[in-house]
DNA sequence: CATGAATGAGTATTCATTCAT
DNA sequence: AATGAATGAATACTCATTCAT
């Protein structure tokens, strides 16, 4: 048992050390210009052992984009009275994690291996962009149900809140690595949410 | 002369024919995996004589962008005198042409190659994305000036209309390379240019 | 001494367990085809523990081999009164057990290794394609003293007996994986037999 | 058409440098053993030269067997008198070829990778070794219908004479790299074709 | 000016073997 | 004595680019 635990500890942090390795080299250099040998190196690890932790390049990869986003979503839905600070804080929220973790650079990279590798963007989409869709679409729907916003479509009232967002700051972000989040993007997000609820918000 | 002028003419057909096969293959296979042999091959040309014209693969792809976008559209703001009407075949105009000219694919490798050929992108973004921003900027800001639409932040506006057109059409599009136009496709453009107008009209 | 006895039972049911694996997957894949790792897995054993039995894949083969013929067949040359049947049954044995051990397989390991592993491929022949041949000769040997077959050479004898039937059947098993002993053998090796007879037959 | 002719012949240089030294390389090291790049530099040539004249080192492998044995097959079928003459000349040809020619050797290879490359095996049999045979098959054929040998299957009588010559000269040494053909060769063939002209030979 | 054969550097992946527990 | 994680060396194949005709 001992034995046993000690050698998970260990192998967890190799393949912790692996991931954070590679997270910085396919940063770096993108897909196709990172190196497994280097990244192994750089993680100070045999090339073999990087294999035995993630059977290929491309799975190595897609680990580094989970990785990147998971944890993120656990948006708490937090019961806040005031419908606009709660979507403010949501939108919020998604985006400074978005400049926080690079998922800009990340997300290019998987948008650049479209063609060689249409399963792994698929399922970035399905999993991580959708997420975020499926969380602003549930709580659009729960606020009908509560009778707080007016029944809409609520695919639609999701992308209505979310594009300017990502218009704003997403979109120009995605052509320009060293694009930083402006100081305004909060008042800006909180602009589209007022626009919004103007439009939807369920009172008078 | 005549000789010269042949010899000109021959060789200004090799060029286009190879940014044509180069568009073609960088569509396709992407930028790395695009290979500079099989461009020439579909070019019917020796790889080089493709060398003569573009002195390497990345010069030839920035060449393929230059020349899709140079191409490109000049919408020509037909003066229309419904607002609605004039917005919604604005926007859907562009959005036509992102799916007819295969634009997001390119916008997809221009993405790919951000951290290798950042002034390649900016200058995609500048002269592209940036011209489309500009000329729905400028008709706001006539419209508002003729006091038909309410003053407003252009900027803001023109980001305000195109972000959930984006969200619904193009960002999927960038993950997905066959992706196509749903048919509802100018429905969502004028609900979501009704939403604007209902916000920013000058009056009811 | 009943501890010391129990670990030398399990040692040896290892030892033996690998030696099994280990046929079967280089039977299977040949030599450089085959792997410790996968042979240790198969013989539910570590590859630290296959090293402690066998000092290398190369020793481990070897002793595949020797366990493979040393447990051969010992065609306790059955006296019979009619010489064709004796010889017909003698060469018909040896036929069979060659398909059936999968000896051919192993032959066929064995040749591949003749530049590496001269040795082996030289005691293979001597101790089993020759002790073959030697039962033969010294059969023959017997007859012609025994005045029932014409004095000749018995080196030419066994050969000019075993030379067509193997071409006939072991050649084109040699370059055939999926080979199967065509159910016609046994009357080719009667033909072949009878026509030695005719030859070297002591007389009417 | 100078300069075509010139690139050809430089070429075809260079294919059969590679040829030679792959073959002394797949000779020394077998077929796993030996290196792409080794073989590449000892025939003075990059390694992508050298898969742009052979598309894979199997390929490469199969063309090095393929030109051992090619220029063989001439039996010319040289219209002796002499039956006995004409067997002997035949099956000795051979013989001396397969020694000379290293063809054991490459046998020995062919063999080894049996399981990992069936087809090579199979098309070498079925190409070479079933070449030789339908010689000599066709050679008895047109001799029963000259009335000069007694009517008896092909199939059998090809491998009644090539089996003890094959079991004497060729069987040992595909276990033995360094078997060399013993003096005494031509007799042996003699005494073999001389015995199954006892039993097949037309005359009283 | 055009050719296409030649280059050689670069890379993902495998596997026999060892070693800390 | 047994484990299995870790090693690192080794290798087939590709591709942007150049150069002799």
């Amino acid at each position: 048992m001992g034995l046993e635990e000690y050698r998970r500890s260990v192998s967890e942090a190799k393949r912790a050390s692996i991931l954070k390795a590679g997270r910085s080299n396919f940063l770096k250099n993108g897909y196709s210009g990172a190196g497994v040998a280097e990244i192994a190196r750089e993680a100070d690890v045999s090339t073999a052992t990087l294999y035995k932790h993630f059977s290929s390049k491309e799975v190595l990869f897609a680990a580094v984009v989970t990785d990147a986003y998971v944890a993120d979503d656990h948006p708490d839905t937090p019961h806040q009275t005031d419908i606009e600070e709660f979507f403010v804080g949501l939108i919020a929220r998604y985006l400074h994690l978005q400049y926080d973790r690079q998922i800009n650079a990340l997300v290019r990279i998987v948008i650049a291996e479209v063609p060689s590798a249409p399963k792994l963007a698929h399922d970035l989409f399905e999993n991580f962009v959708g997420a975020r869709y499926r969380a602003i679409e549930h709580t659009i729907g729960q606020l009908i149900a509560a009778g707080k916003l007016k029944p809409h479509d609520v695919h639609y009232g999701a992308r209505f809140i979310a594009g300017p967002v990502r218009d704003h700051f997403v979109w120009p972000a995605l052509f320009d690595a060293d694009a930083r989040l402006p100081d305004d993007a909060d008042d800006v997000v909180r602009r589209v949410v007022r626009d919004y609820l103007k439009l939807y918000g369920a009172r008078d």
